[in-house]
RNA sequence: GGGCGCGUAGCUCAGCGGGAGAGCACCUCCUUGACAUGGAGGGGGUCACAGGUUCGAUCCCUGUCGCGCCCACCA
């Protein structure tokens, strides 16, 4: 007995359970070894998260795919597993340490706090996992993964997978150690990788004027502004080297624009272009930098550009990007003057001066006559403070003396740590790099070649783009939880990259051709007994040697997730029998974190390309079209809206609106719609159960007699083709949109109601014939609509089962497949009813015809097609458009409403209910339209040029438009004789 | 600065060379034994604007306006 009302929160837990006890969604089930394999990989959701629309929109998506395949025989591994998230899960844990006022990672070390981490693993990182399952992913969860592997197993596969990556890639030559300039976080303490920093507008703060309510140029405010610290440029005047400085002679300095002062401290030269008319006198000479007192060049670069700023440039290449570039190609010096913290220092600037001191005899000209004075000794009071506080303290020291020529505001782009929010200072470190650009090649021809295709196609051009600009990727990580580098130091530059510490010390010994042991880190909390036993070690003949601090960037293990999920780099049945996997999908925020890097990793490691195709979808939004975020607070919980709706009905939803597009607004609202469409198929099939309709053992559709059961089998075999295809194509919402246009529109509004008076009429061969195929065509809905609704439809497959035993579960059940279903005389025949039916209900609607007033029917001077159909229909029409009688005459009678039903006149004569006047003017009405179609057909055809050049069919069509048109005039014109005859 | 995308019914969005569609909202009617989480009917759009290509443009091309996103060395 299916019950009264649809309850998925009372529904969907038992139905998972019902999976997991037969463990439905194993890859690799006996009776599936020779299917074909189909594999998707899960984008590893991070273990700190909690499911989110896009979850739920991504992972619906994979779970439509892997349902749809699974039913069409194939070997589905739907591959799950959690990513360990470093920069974020090092953060949470954190947090949680500082909110409960336990000692920070800092104080309890590095093992205690990786430990910490675990545990905080184990407890909390199973959330996202469950929450998949509640939204009914048919993930293989036998299989699931870590991208850190199981805590503590000994030689664990998924540490191995990146360690051999790591190292294999080293002694390729495609990882290498540089020291360049980094993005680093000053809040987090690590560096970050070019795709981690989020470029933020910002603007200065414009003055406004109280008086006129105009903004006042902040030129003519002369004065250092106040306010936030991103936003403004300042020009700085840098007086020449021989010249009595004088603001108010410009040929007394030279003036530089900035966006950040501080870092004035560590200019080393101002570049002009070289073919800059303005400045080629002054290339060569020197300037003396303000407050520091160092001479440094004016150099010729082609980098400084003459059409920004004032065409000449400070170069910093300690703390910008470009001026490093300019520093490296003229071997100028790297003067840091601020912290990993951001802070300020003048340490070096002071020991600079003191190296190179100018003593009384020295020949100004000399090359390390580098200071022609002392720094101005108050830039000590700057060490330690904040670069942005340093800033305004700079800029107020030199107002001071003249050297600020004006501040104006501006935008500008600025970077900022995508999980830290701080503004990114570029930092001179050595880090570890990946070649990124060598390994982008290959990634690129299987592209180009459509090894791999995306879906949408547009992406390739985004995809294109950015690995052909790659830059070399830095995944060193200062931070605690990840994969520590597999790198050990040893005497001066000598690194030793191995698999194993013991490999390392192995290699060590036959480098240094002595005993060799590791230090623990030097950094850990022990610092004098770590220094103090290195020194005993050396002492007593040892080399030492010490493993890399630092982590790898999450990425990188990402990066192998299609194959070290399989078991890579062990050769597993699964790899061999899964790679390459078949599809994937994911946003397109992650293009570049991940796909490309899978596509780089993947075809190196593996020599083939990770997936063969890549379904690109949207980005879900709030309802206002805002993208989600916490701190917004504008996230819809999907948690809440399965809780409401079920997960079927969320799921549906986002089917229907994964149309190819940039986003996804998601409302409530259409939630609950999906959630009534549900609804509205449980009582469908409770209306089946109610009339008996069970599915009968070995029952062929093909052999139905009746023409409405030959029609419901037409219409099922098109929909299951519409369905099949749609997704075949990753048309998602067409998908869905054709079942559930089949389901409500033709199956319940149409079949069901036509096929009412056969099953309360008297029993017989037509009778069973439809209870039959009722239950048929229901069992067919079940299983188009399992991909996209699994708990309901599993559910009604469980309850309609009857006497039929049904073979198992349904989303082990075969996908709808048939041939010789279609049947044009069927769909012509009840097409006519439907017609039929609409149009009297139409004009009992128009004229406010009582519900239960049975109207007579007259069909006049109609075919005996139309005859004979009229007379099978006769009770079913009765029923539906509550006509009592139907007669057949060779004219309407007088004073009837005549309508026009392909082509052919049905009256109802409403003699004294029709308002004649009213009657005409709908006849006009319809006349107007039909003279237009006509009128637009014939302006077609009389173009000679549409004769000549339009296709065959398109003329075709448009001649039998014209009749059909042209048909349907005179029917009127003569119901319109017949209304005035009667006034 | 480079690139991508969007502007279609009140709202959210499909469609994308040959007669404008869906869901929601709105209006009217209906508690007839599957379903009021429902049924029946209906109103509502010069498909942003201007040119062009074409026999024919909401759809292709160019430009304009408006909006969004991504990338880029922040003078």
């Amino acid at each position: 007995m299916i019950e009264k009302t649809y309850q998925p929160a009372e529904i969907e837990p038992r139905i998972s359970a019902a999976w997991e006890r037969v463990q439905a969604f194993r890859a690799g089930r006996p009776e599936r070894r020779a299917a074909t394999p189909y594999c998707i990989v899960i984008p590893p959701p991070n273990i700190t998260g909690s499911l989110h629309l896009g979850h739920a929109l991504d992972n619906t998506l994979q779970d439509v795919l892997c349902r749809f395949e699974r039913m069409r025989g194939k070997d589905v591994l739907w591959q799950v597993g959690t990513d360990h998230a470093g920069i974020a899960t090092q953060m949470v844990v954190e947090r949680q340490l500082m909110e409960r006022q336990e000692p920070s990672r800092r104080e309890m070390g590095r093992e205690k706090f990786l430990e910490r981490v675990w545990a905080w693993k184990a407890e909390s990182g199973g959330t996202i996992i469950n929450q998949l399952k509640r939204l009914g992913a048919s993930c293989d969860w036998s299989r699931e993964r870590f991208t850190m592997g199981e805590r503590g197993a000994p030689d664990e596969q998924m540490v191995r997978a990146v360690l051999k990556a790591f190292v294999e890639l080293y002694k390729a030559g495609l990882i290498y150690k540089d020291k360049r300039l980094v993005n680093w976080d000053p809040k987090l303490l690590t560096a970050i990788s070019d795709l981690e920093v989020q470029q933020v507008e910002c603007r200065g703060s414009f003055k406004w004027s109280s008086e006129s309510g105009e903004p006042l140029d902040a030129v003519a405010l002369g004065k250092v502004l106040d306010r936030d610290p991103n936003g403004h440029l300042y020009y700085f005047r840098y007086p020449l080297e021989g010249k009595a400085f004088d603001p108010s002679n410009p040929s007394t300095f030279i003036t530089v624009a900035t966006t950040r002062p501080e870092t004035m401290l560590g200019d080393v030269a101002v570049a002009v272009h070289p073919d800059d008319e303005r400045y080629k006198p002054l290339v060569g000479k020197n300037v003396i930098l303000p407050l520091v007192g160092r001479k440094i060049p004016i150099i010729a670069d082609e980098y400084s550009d003459p059409e920004k700023g004032t065409g000449a440039v400070k170069i910093t290449p300690a703390h910008d990007f470009n001026d490093f570039e300019v520093g490296k190609r003229h071997s100028l010096p790297q003067v840091i003057v601020i912290t990993t913290e951001a802070r300020i220092t003048t340490v070096p600037i002071f020991a600079a001066y003191e190296h190179y001191k100018i003593k009384p005899d020295d020949d100004p000209v000399k090359p390390n006559a580098t200071f022609s004075s002392a720094p101005d000794a108050t830039l000590k009071s700057l060490d330690g403070s904040d670069r942005f506080v340093a800033r305004k303290k700079i800029v107020a020291l030199l107002e001071e003396c003249g050297f600020i020529d004006k501040i104006e505001p501006t935008v500008h782009m600025v970077p900022h740590g995508d999980r830290s929010g701080v503004v990114i200072e570029p930092y001179l470190t050595d880090q570890w790099y990946v070649d990124a650009k060598t390994l982008a090649a290959p990634a690129l021809a299987a592209v180009n070649d459509g090894r791999t295709t995306f879906v949408p196609r547009s992406w390739e051009k985004t995809y294109f783009e950015w690995m052909e600009n790659i830059q070399p990727w830095c995944i060193s990580r200062q931070l605690w939880w990840g994969h520590q580098i597999p790198a050990w130091y040893g005497k001066e530059e000598d690194i030793f990259v191995e698999l194993s510490e013991a490999d390392a010390i192995a290699a060590a010994e036959k480098k240094y051709n002595k005993k060799v042991v590791v230090a623990s880190s030097i950094f850990g909390s022990d610092v004098v007994g770590n220094v103090q036993a290195v020194l005993e070690a050396k002492s007593a003949g040892y080399e030492v040697i010490a493993r890399d601090e630092d982590v790898l960037d999450t990425w990188f293990s990402s990066a192998l997730w299609p194959f070290s999920t399989l078991g890579w780099p062990d050769e597993t049945p699964e790899l061999k029998r899964y790679y390459p996997t078949s599809v994937l999908v994911t946003g397109f925020d992650i293009i570049f974190f991940w796909v490309a890097r899978m596509m780089m990793m993947g075809l190196h490691f593996m020599k083939e390309v990770p997936f063969h195709t890549v379904y690109i979808h949207a980005l879900v939004r709030d309802e206002r079209g805002a993208k989600m975020s916490k701190s917004k607070g504008n996230v819809v919980d999907p948690l809440g809206i399965i809780d409401d709706y079920g997960a079927d009905a969320l799921r549906f939803t986002l089917a229907l609106m994964a149309a190819q597009g940039r986003d996804i607004r998601l409302s409530p609202a259409r939630v609950e719609g999906e959630r009534n469409f549900a609804t509205k198929l449980w009582n469908a099939c409770r209306f089946a159960e109610m009339n008996a309709c069970a599915g009968v053992a070995g029952f062929n559709p093909k052999s139905a007699k009746e023409v409405l059961n030959r029609w419901i089998a037409h219409e099922t075999a098109r929909t299951a083709r519409d369905v099949t295809a749609a997704l075949e194509a990753y048309r998602f919402n067409d998908a869905a949109g054709a079942v559930r246009a089949f389901v409500w529109n033709v199956y319940c509004d149409w079949y069901l109601e036509l096929a009412k008076p056969v099953l309360t009429g008297p029993d017989g061969a037509a009778k069973s014939e439809t209870r039959a195929m009722v239950a048929w065509a229901r069992d067919e809905i079940l299983k188009l609509l399992h991909p996209f609704m699994p708990f309901l439809t599993e559910e009604l497959w469980a309850v309609t089962a009857g006497a039929s035993a049904r073979a198992g579960l349904l989303t082990l059940t075969p996908w709808p497949a048939y041939a010789g279903l279609d049947d044009p005389a069927a769909e012509a025949e009840i097409g006519w009813v439907v017609d039929l039916v609409s149009a009297i209900r139409s004009i009992r609607a128009e004229m406010n015809i009582a519900p239960a007033t049975q109207l007579p029917l007259v069909l006049a001077g109609v075919s005996a097609q139309t005859k004979a159909r009229a007379e099978r229909w006769m009770e079913f029409i009765g029923r539906l458009a509550r006509v009592g009688d139907i007669s057949f005459a060779q004219r309407a009678p007088d004073g009837a409403v005549q309508l026009l039903v392909r082509g052919e006149v049905a009256a109802l004569p409403l003699k004294g209910v029709i308002d004649l006047a009213a009657e005409r003017a709908r006849l006009e009405k319809e006349m107007a339209k039909a003279m237009a179609d006509i009128q637009r057909v014939d302006a077609k055809l009389a173009n000679p040029d549409f004769v000549k050049r339009a296709p065959e069919e398109i003329i075709d069509g448009e001649r039998e438009k014209r009749e059909e048109a042209e048909g349907r005039r005179q029917k009127i014109v003569e119901a319109l004789g017949r209304l005035g005859a009667m006034s």
